[in-house]
DNA sequence: CATGCGGTTAACAATTTGATAATATCAGAA
DNA sequence: TTCTGATATTATCAAATTGTTAACCGCATG
């Protein structure tokens, strides 16, 4: 997924068409329009868009019709859909919901509000992916425990791999060995002051990149 | 699997409290609640929710308050967070969506569209480990607790599936060995250490693929 | 009531990790 | 240069963690 966003939006009012479109382009986001129904569904198959917002009632098929046909096919069946309506009947809202749309959003709508809405649901979207570093030809991915550099990944213990994440959280920054025991080790244990030498030793032995710089007197940084 | 979601409440009005729990619970979720944001904090701590729907205005610490103070914890990065709030106050909301909620209902509140907001939610986050996985020559079919590998099918008891099930909807994560026990056998239950690794070994060996890395001192991954 | 299966645990083996001691190196001060 | 305070390196060992096997219990089934 490329990272500009692809929102569609349907709406049959030009006026409320264009102030979301403005906002959102605003925002950063590449906005498509459609003016009913048929025109939604097929602005969605052409564009593939990240997000779709619809406004319930428009000529033709309404949002709530286009959200069942999307919601059909595989291609769609994630993507983010929010209702727009001006009816503010909570009929209808819930029924929107459990079509399958991520919100509901009553008319008259405050751009900003929409954007923010817009900006939450991306938000939590991103989060799903792994959080992961990158830094250069090195990525340190948490979730799977894996430092990949430069296409093959190395496998560090425990210890190892906490103690460069923690180093390349902050690149160029420099760590005091005091910082480094609070953080990996914390408070309660104690350990010798030689036991952050070795493992830093293990991380550039298995890295066999010198990115980890001594301070002397001082601490530990991390460059690449 | 444990598949009840926890939801915390915090609302400083007992009504508000009793409606919401009330619904929720009909919709089959478990409902901790919390009288006032320091509570509120205990009681996510205490309980790992996985939802938590907090009302702006609180005495002590309020809503935004406490999403903030949770935010900043890596254990509640991911955490569901819906704001309810007296005011339909423009500014405050965005405010709000801002800080990292997912969504904001101002009140007064119906509880149906509440459920159906919170039903939303989970359809969204539960999109990963729904119906069926296919890896590969591993086909995983959670509707008829089947595993078919390279057009065979082979039998696994319930944990043993569970657990597979659980480790192949994310390939490639790390799932700690709380997340795991969490997971597959829920909060409730204790069992020994040795277990998962017993379990562990019977689905290696019934199905002689080295898909399962032990990441030692971390838990299990599965990976083809 | 015997049998088999699923789930759990105990007990021990195998493995890996992390800490430390001992020794070597190195850079700057005297 | 020599000394000194720091870090690097290496080898070693204890502790933590996981693998493996077998045994046990409860329960459903024939």
């Amino acid at each position: 997924m490329s990272n500009v966003k692809k929102i569609l939006i349907a709406d049959d009012e030009p006026d409320i068409l264009e102030i979301i479109q403005f906002n959102l382009q605003n925002e950063g986001y590449e906005v498509i329009t459609a003016k009913n129904g048929d025109e939604a569904l097929d602005q969605a198959k052409k564009h593939h868009p990240d997000l779709i917002i619809l406004d319930i009632m428009m000529p033709g098929k309404n949002g709530i019709d286009v959200c069942n046909i999307l919601r059909m096919q595989p291609a769609f069946k994630e993507t983010l859909i929010i209702f727009l309506s001006a009816l503010s009947d909570e009929g209808t809202e819930i029924r929107g919901l459990e079509t399958g749309a991520d919100d509901y959003l009553t008319k008259p709508i405050s751009p900003k509000v929409l954007t923010s809405k817009v900006n939450a649901l991306f938000r939590r979207l991103n989060k799903e992916g792994s959080d992961s570093v990158q830094l250069g030809d090195l990525k340190i991915d948490r979730e799977k425990y894996i430092i990949n550099y430069q296409g093959s990944d190395i496998i560090l213990a425990r210890k190892e791999f906490e103690l460069l994440a923690l180093l390349a959280s902050k690149p160029g920054k420099v760590f005091l060995r005091n910082e480094i025991l609070n953080q990996v080790w914390g408070t309660e244990v104690i350990v010798g002051d030689r036991t952050i030498d070795v493992h830093i030793r293990k991380i550039r032995q298995k890295l066999d990149l010198d990115c980890i710089t001594t301070v002397k007197g001082v601490g530990y940084k991390f460059e690449l």
